[in-house]
RNA sequence: GUGGCCGUAGCUCAAGGGCAGAGCACCAGACUGUGGCUCUGGGGGUUGGGGGUUCAAAUCCCCUCGGCCACCCCA
C-alpha cells in the first residue's frame, strides 16, 4: 500500500473508538455538571484570528500552522489552538448579550505542523473550557477546578497541577527587564536556544531542558516577586478558592505559556507517564485577547486538554476501558433464504437488540466461528428443517444449551432470552 | 526545522550477496447442519518507494517516504 493517512493523523480504528466514546462522554458530564455548554466552531478559521489571537511571533503561527488559501482567495487555517476560535465566536454573535459569563466547552482536532513523537501528533484532540467576561479569581478556580475533576472523573489520581500568574501590562515588563538584566552577563554561559530565547521569549529561559541552563534559571528572578498589587491580589484569591474546593496545586514560577495572549494566571498539568510531551493540560486567563480580536476589552479564562495523552496515561495507568462491542445475537442460516434472516433481523433492532447477519454465505460452521470470534451471546439458526417445523433454534454461546423457539413469538423470546442473561 | 534508532505477509519476527521463510491470524476440509481443542491443506509479498554497485541485492551505497524517540515547542 502506497496511500498512507498523512503524517501525524493517525487513524482511530473500531477497537480504539469504545474508549475514546467512554472519555469524551465523561468529559462531557462532568462539563454538563459545572453548567458549561457545548460550542462548535468551524474546523477553519481565517489566518487572522490566530496571527491576531495567538501572536504573530509565537511557534504555532511562525512555523506550525496548516494554511491554505482557499478558491476565493482568502487565507485559511485550519483550527490551531482552541481558545482564539472561541473568543471570535464569542465576539461575532455577541454571546455576552445573553448575560456574562459565558461558560462554553468543546471536544475537537486541533492541527499543528510539528514533528510527531509521544504523545504528539499533527492532528489532536482538545477537550476545552473557557468562562468569558469575568476578571475575578473565583472564575479562574472554577474552570481549573472542572479540568481537574474531569481527569479524576476519568479514574486517574488528582492531576500535578503546576500553578503560577504571568503578570500583566503593569507588571511583567519590569519583570522582563529584571529577567534580561540577570541574563545578560551570562549570556556567554547558556546554550544557543537560550541565547535565542533572550532575543524573542526570555519567559522561556526558564524552563530550557539543558542541567546547566537550569542551574542559571534557578537563580533567575521570580515573577512572582514582582507581580503588581492587582496581579498578586488576584493570584492568592485563586488559591483561596482552590484551597477550599481542595484542588491541591503547587506554585511554580517556571511555568511559561507559549501563548502571547495570557496574563495573570497560568497553569499547567503533568505526568510522569507521557515522556517528553508530559502536559496533560494547560490554560490561564486572557484578558487581552478579545481586544486583540478586535473587541472590547473582555476577560476570558480556560484551559486546553490533549485527548490522546489522556487516553496514553489511561492505558499506562490500567484504568479499563470499554471493550469493542459484542452483537447480542447473531443470526445464522442454513439452507435458508438470506431475506429471512435479514428481515428478522430488522425486527429485532427495532426492539433494541443488536443483531448481526451472516452476509457472506457461508456454511454453518463458518458462521459459528465468525459468532464466537465476535463475541455474539447467542446464535439464532434458521434452518431449512426447523423452518418446516415453524421453529428456529436459539443456542447460548457461552454454554451451548440450545433449544427450539416457535418462529411466531421469535421476537419476544429472543429478546427475552438475550435479556435474561 | 535539527538529531538518533528502525522499516521483510494482517501481526510478531527469521534469512546479512546465491530459490523470500516461520509462528500467529485468515480461508477451506476432516466434522456432508453447530464456535472454542486438534490435524491437513490453501491464499497471501513490487522485502516502504526510487536510483546505483554486482553475473546475482531483502542483504552493500545514495536519495526519498514513513514509524519510534529526543531537541525545539506544546495538549
Amino acid at each position: 500500500m502506497e496511500i498512507r493517512a498523512p503524517r501525524g493523523m493517525p487513524d482511530i480504528l473500531p477497537a480504539e473508538t469504545p474508549r475514546w466514546q467512554t472519555v469524551e462522554a465523561t468529559l462531557r458530564e462532568v462539563a454538563r455538571r459545572h453548567g458549561y455548554g457545548e460550542i462548535r466552531t468551524p474546523v477553519a478559521e481565517h489566518t487572522e484570528v490566530f496571527q491576531r489571537g495567538v501572536g504573530a511571533a509565537t511557534d504555532i503561527v511562525e512555523k506550525e500552522m496548516y494554511t491554505f488559501t482557499d478558491r476565493g482567495g482568502r487565507s485559511l487555517t485550519l483550527r490551531a489552538e482552541g481558545t482564539a476560535p472561541v473568543m471570535r465566536a464569542f465576539l461575532e454573535h455577541n454571546l455576552g448579550a445573553q448575560g456574562l459569563p459565558a461558560r462554553v466547552y468543546y471536544v475537537c482536532p486541533i492541527f499543528r505542523y510539528d514533528r510527531p513523537q509521544a504523545g504528539r501528533y499533527r492532528q489532536h484532540t482538545q477537550f476545552g473550557a473557557e468562562v468569558i467576561g469575568s476578571p475575578d479569581p473565583a472564575a479562574d478556580a472554577e474552570v481549573l477546578g472542572l479540568a481537574v475533576r474531569a481527569v479524576e472523573a476519568l479514574g486517574l489520581a488528582h492531576p500535578d497541577v503546576h500553578l503560577s500568574s504571568v503578570g500583566d501590562a503593569t507588571c511583567r515588563p519590569r519583570y522582563l527587564e529584571a529577567l534580561r538584566a540577570y541574563y545578560r552577563p551570562r549570556l556567554g554561559d547558556v546554550c544557543d536556544d537560550c541565547r535565542r530565547r533572550f532575543e524573542t521569549a526570555p519567559l522561556r529561559l526558564l524552563d530550557c531542558k539543558r542541567a546547566p541552563d537550569r542551574e542559571i534559571a534557578r537563580g533567575a528572578p521570580r515573577i512572582l516577586d514582582y507581580l503588581c498589587g492587582a496581579c498578586g491580589a488576584h493570584l492568592a484569591g485563586v488559591r483561596a478558592h482552590l484551597d477550599a474546593m481542595g484542588i491541591r496545586y503547587t506554585i511554580d514560577p517556571m511555568i511559561v505559556r507559549g501563548l502571547d495572549y495570557y496574563t495573570r494566571t497560568a497553569w499547567e498539568a503533568l505526568s510522569g507517564r507521557l515522556g517528553a510531551q508530559n502536559a496533560v493540560f494547560g490554560g490561564g486567563r486572557y484578558d487581552r485577547l478579545a481586544e486583540q480580536l478586535g473587541g472590547p476589552p473582555t476577560p476570558g479564562v480556560g484551559f486546553g486538554m490533549g485527548l490522546e495523552r489522556l487516553l496514553l496515561v489511561l492505558q499506562q495507568e490500567g484504568v479499563a476501558g470499554a471493550g469493542a462491542s459484542s452483537p447480542e445475537l447473531f443470526i445464522a442460516t442454513a439452507g435458508t433464504e438470506p431475506s429471512r434472516a435479514l428481515a428478522l433481523a430488522d425486527r429485532l433492532r427495532r426492539d433494541g437488540l443488536s443483531v448481526t447477519v451472516d452476509v457472506m454465505a457461508r456454511g454453518l460452521r463458518a458462521q459459528m466461528k465468525q459468532a464466537d470470534r465476535l463475541g455474539a451471546a447467542f446464535v439464532l439458526l434458521l434452518g431449512e428443517d426447523e423452518l418446516r417445523r415453524g421453529v428456529a433454534v436459539l443456542r447460548e454461546m457461552a454454554t451451548g444449551q440450545q433449544e427450539d423457539v416457535a418462529l411466531a413469538r421469535l421476537g419476544e423470546a429472543v429478546a427475552s432470552r438475550v435479556r435474561a442473561r
